[in-house]
DNA sequence: TGCATAGGTTCATTATTTGAACCAACACTT
DNA sequence: AAGTGTTGGTTCAAATAATGAACCTATGCA
């Protein structure tokens, strides 16, 4: 593993409950040496990619993170194209939406919108990064993305997330054909248990599949009806995100998603 | 330089104007060899710092930043903050506004809004960075920031930017004490022609400077009554924001702004 | 006073990074 | 169709930077 990759894994650590973390809970979280721990720590203090509080010591992400993701998103628009949509998601369906885009063989969420069920509703840890072979949006990139990615998956080792998860390669390759057929992936606790999501994928210019868009429903509400309204206010969304920022919707999606 | 500085070093090309950038003129840009730039790129790829353009084979800022900057903002507020601050910063100066925040001995902008101003308005590129010896945000950050921030600063080649840019250690030790005794930092072109800016510190929960809210103007504009107004409404300004994230502001900081 | 925990540093050993040279693809000239 | 320039990418011995056990310091607490 290079340098690089240890010091930007320590960021991943932070989240939602964790905004803070100390060294020793660094060397416990990373498992690297204390020595190493702190020299990536202070290497990425020094371009701003963490800070530490004068006081308590602990580390958090730093301003860089926000001048970058402010530069990208003034030039490669994504989260001022997807949020307003996701409240639109949201307002139809009642249930929490959350849109992704893919990082090499994982997915990162960019946007979320908890839903105004009342009662029990899904949340969500924007920090936690998500595996494509145990999700919806996992699935739903993998059946539109370029095969390689889909190899690359298969290759890795499958962790199990709940007792729900599909593990078994020929199982998961089933998956993503049933995802192609439908236009939407559909995992049942596959990631957590008493969540069952639907997504469908997001385009670029080049027709490339980039990302995904979807809804997380208690599998306590789970219906038909329910199932119908959610497949075609999503399929509805990614076409305005995907022609938001520019991408195009492959014919082949439209016609399966015509069809359904 | 550790290999991490110099890969997160990549990521301070992208700007406004060149938000994809090629191997090659990576190469050019950073003066690394093209074996270790793109390693390097690769690197970061992985990560989802940077993605490339399947086509064009062209690199730009991945959705990692958007993802760790949306965590960040998330737990501790700072654009969400400053965002509507600025608006009436601007509806009340009609000049350009932006805000930063030091990231060890340079400011990283985090957010801006240009003026209303018809005709000329000073342009900002978030992306760049912004040196503490040649702007008046950084005045007013080494003002009222740890003594050892100025030490380093003095202790670094301060680079001229325009003619007009102090580089004499003695006079820059001047100015950051007028700049605490006026409360305000004060340039006159020293960061770009044309342009004269004025700033005021922000401060965290422990009464620790750590950035600055700032006014760029035209010169051609330059007036002791818009002096007067831009310094009134940017007191007005860094306290609501300071207040907004939880900060506070030492009252020796008010003394000095009450007491104009 | 003694013990535990935390943040941080040092320096010889070890492993990764580096870069000149190389290959391949493409575009434009002659 | 051969020549030239440009770009993206790869290889492997040599050079350099990363590593980690041991150490230091400060704080909290029985």
């Amino acid at each position: 593993m290079g340098t690089i990759t240890k010091a930007l894994g320590l960021l991943n650590h932070f989240s939602l409950n964790q905004p803070e973390i100390g060294l020793i809970q660094f060397v416990k979280l990373s498992g690297f040496d204390k020595a190493t721990s702190h020299r990536l720590l202070s290497e990425l203090a020094k371009n701003g990619f963490v800070e530490q509080d004068l006081l308590t010591r602990k580390y958090r992400l730093g301003p860089s993170v926000l001048r970058l993701a402010n530069v990208r998103e003034i030039t490669f628009p994504a989260r001022s194209v997807i949020n307003p949509i996701l409240e639109d998601l949201v307002a139809a369906t009642g249930e929490t939406a959350h849109a992704s885009l893919l990082q090499s063989d994982i997915l990162a969420t960019i946007a979320h919108k908890e839903g105004t069920t009342h009662g029990t509703r899904v949340h969500i840890d924007p920090a936690e990064l998500i595996p494509l072979h145990a999700t919806a949006s996992g699935w739903a990139v993998m059946a539109y993305a370029h095969e390689a990615l889909t190899k690359q998956v298969l290759a890795s080792n499958l962790k199990s997330w709940t007792n729900s998860t599909i593990v078994d390669r020929a199982r998961l390759v089933n998956k993503i054909e049933d995802t192609r057929a439908s236009g939407f992936g559909r995992s049942d606790q596959g990631f957590e248990n008493g969540v069952y999501g639907i997504a469908a994928p997001l385009f670029d210019k080049n027709q490339t599949c980039i990302g995904a868009i979807a809804i997380a429903t208690p599998t306590s509400r789970q219906s038909d009806r329910l199932d119908a309204l959610i497949k075609e206010e999503l399929a509805k969304a990614s076409r305005r995100i995907t022609h938001g920022w520019g991408g195009i919707i492959p014919t082949k999606m439209e016609d399966i998603w015509n069809r359904g």
